[in-house]
DNA sequence: TATATTTGTTTAAACGATTAAGCAAAAATA
DNA sequence: TATTTTTGCTTAATCGTTTAAACAAATATA
């Protein structure tokens, strides 16, 4: 008993033309007759009839699959842009091959590789925090497929960006804080070469300026943004000798940490020292005390960077530019930073 | 400007052989000798050569993709085990492809076909909460190639399962519990037509047993193990005239629902109510009070799930049977359930 | 009626790799 | 030396689909 595929030749057979006449039906060709048509999909329903994937692919040069990359799935952001690319994508016939980059630069480089090895249409990414190097994703951009990039991107590659105004979310932190009377506020950032979050850097430091507080260096941290690392800085900043009143952290997982730090040692949150975290995740809003952060619209982003794919693809050849859309954030806050 | 691609055929031009040899050369077949495999090699590597995966697939018959199905990535256990999936697999050649159901049935179909459509060289799945009628996955099995199931299976379908001992952690669970001087040990499960979730319920029934407990229904509740689910069921139970001293929760995010319901009502936690979750999400540790867990192995599925892929995608036909390897789960214990 | 156009189909060549079969030259064996 | 075996390659078919080109029949136009 062997397993044999039912292919357009079996179909063709069935009805007595040719293979031609059967792929042209299927894919609703002007010039086959209607009755052919409904004949060829009559049987091709009937035999079970699947078609071939790979061979249609090779033949036309698509594979209708567009490879994703991200840090890491199981953060919300991330889970939630996904779902929202696959969303719009699949409706436009593509499917989506996620791969993630652990945030190491190598597994990143291999990831790239798979996916231009899978002929994938283009590719969507976020980048790893360790990426400095763009020479993996210039081999895309000379593939001549779309490259689009969200959250994490890169001016230097001059493809489409979909993120949120880092810059302008951290005044809007700033203003918050010092609206509930914040004086000293600290900042744990991400790390500076990171561009999002160099922005939100500048931001922060811009804002302090607006609003002449002296910007003190030992109150400006970087960080790999990770629970443990948040802990971390948080004891750095309490072991000063002039602590802060409120400190705005560029993650919401080593804001986690921070909260830790404080609950242990029964520091009040907010009114000893303020919190704001961003992201957004979900157990912002599950902790004790909830913590404010930044929402950044995943499902905007994922949506945009689909649209955005979908656009470029269509065009033979593809040309890339320097297309930024920046979204505006929203602080949603919460009990930590909520001083009476 | 036209971007040719390069072909095995370029390659033999530049050595005048034939492409054949070309691709013999770089499968290191025996037959061909040292010098020109090198030679091949160089040439390869000079005019910057990218196989084409879909001609070979095609004529190999063999993707190398192999499809996952989760509930969704944004879980710890899930994205856990896809990442160990995925170091197994890309070690012998294959790549995978990860789909989202989102707990739900029609989504789950839709991505069996998507993945088939693909041509994938096996499906690994975590079945939806939702999916009941099992043509779809007996769709995958007609058409020859590995089914492995893991978390979330079904005996009826015949294929290896790979998951933890169900019944015996909701055993280690009372132990622990009744241990601790509970009495009244409530249970908010998942739907009991999910396999997994009945082995806990009946665990949790013959455990009570064991210890000579009383069974009392109203003290067992279904759910769908989401926060917000928890939190409704924890009120249910608050709402009861005897109100249990122990909840044991079959999920970690209903869990975090059920305590911010006792915390919001300032019932202590765990001297007036103790709680156990299930899952070890990375917040159980990170909540207040840090709630306990029982630990999955998500690294061995994972692993264990990709090695009985590659198990049976050798052989040809492809035989499945029921074969199932189950893994002793570990109770890891924090405050929630800490009594002194 | 003669010619042009449209319709509906077939033929055959791709897409880029793999592989069974064939064949000459080199090496091993008798 | 004659014969067999091995080595190293080529030829040609193949995977299943798409599509440019060809063509006959039907229909429209002059």
């Amino acid at each position: 008993m062997k397993k044999k595929r039912i292919t357009i030749k079996d179909i063709a057979n069935v009805l007595n033309i040719s293979p031609a006449a059967v792929s042209k039906a299927l894919n609703d060709d002007s010039r086959i007759s209607a009755k052919t048509k409904e004949a060829v999909k009559r049987v091709a329903k009937e035999l079970n009839y699947q078609p071939n994937h790979l061979a249609s692919a090779l033949r036309r040069g698509k594979s209708n699959l567009v490879g994703v990359i991200v840090p890491k799935t199981n953060s919300n952001f991330f889970s939630s842009v996904i779902e929202n690319i696959e969303a719009v994508l699949n409706k436009a016939g593509y499917n989506i091959i996620i791969t993630q980059s652990n945030e190491s630069f190598e597994k990143e480089c291999k990831n790239i590789d798979t996916l231009l090895y899978t002929q994938v249409d283009g590719i969507i990414a976020s980048m790893a925090n360790e990426t400095v190097d763009l020479s993996f994703y210039k081999k895309i951009k000379s593939k001549g497929i779309p490259l689009i990039l969200f959250d994490r991107g890169e001016n230097d590659l001059n493809v489409d960006y979909i993120g949120i105004n880092d810059y302008e979310s951290s005044h809007m932190i700033v203003n918050h804080l010092v609206e509930k009377g914040c004086k000293r506020i600290a900042h744990i950032g991400g790390f500076k070469r990171t561009r999002i979050f160099n922005n939100r850097i500048r931001g922060y430091i811009d804002a302090l300026k607006k609003h002449n507080l002296p910007l003190d260096n030992e109150l400006l941290l970087e960080s790999s943004l990770t629970t443990e690392d948040g802990r971390n800085k948080m004891l750095e900043l309490l072991a000063l000798k002039k602590r802060p009143d409120a400190v705005y952290i560029a993650g919401d997982y080593a804001t986690l940490g921070a909260l830790q730090v404080l609950n242990e040692q029964n520091i009040n949150i907010p009114d000893d020292i303020a919190l704001v975290g961003f992201g957004n995740e979900p157990f912002t809003a599950m902790v004790t005390p909830t913590i404010s952060s930044v929402k950044q619209h995943s499902e905007e982003i994922g949506k945009l960077a689909a649209e955005s794919f979908l656009k470029h693809v269509e065009k033979t050849p593809v040309i890339q530019t320097l297309n930024k859309i920046i979204l505006e954030a929203e602080l949603i806050i919460r009990d930590s930073s909520q001083k009476k």
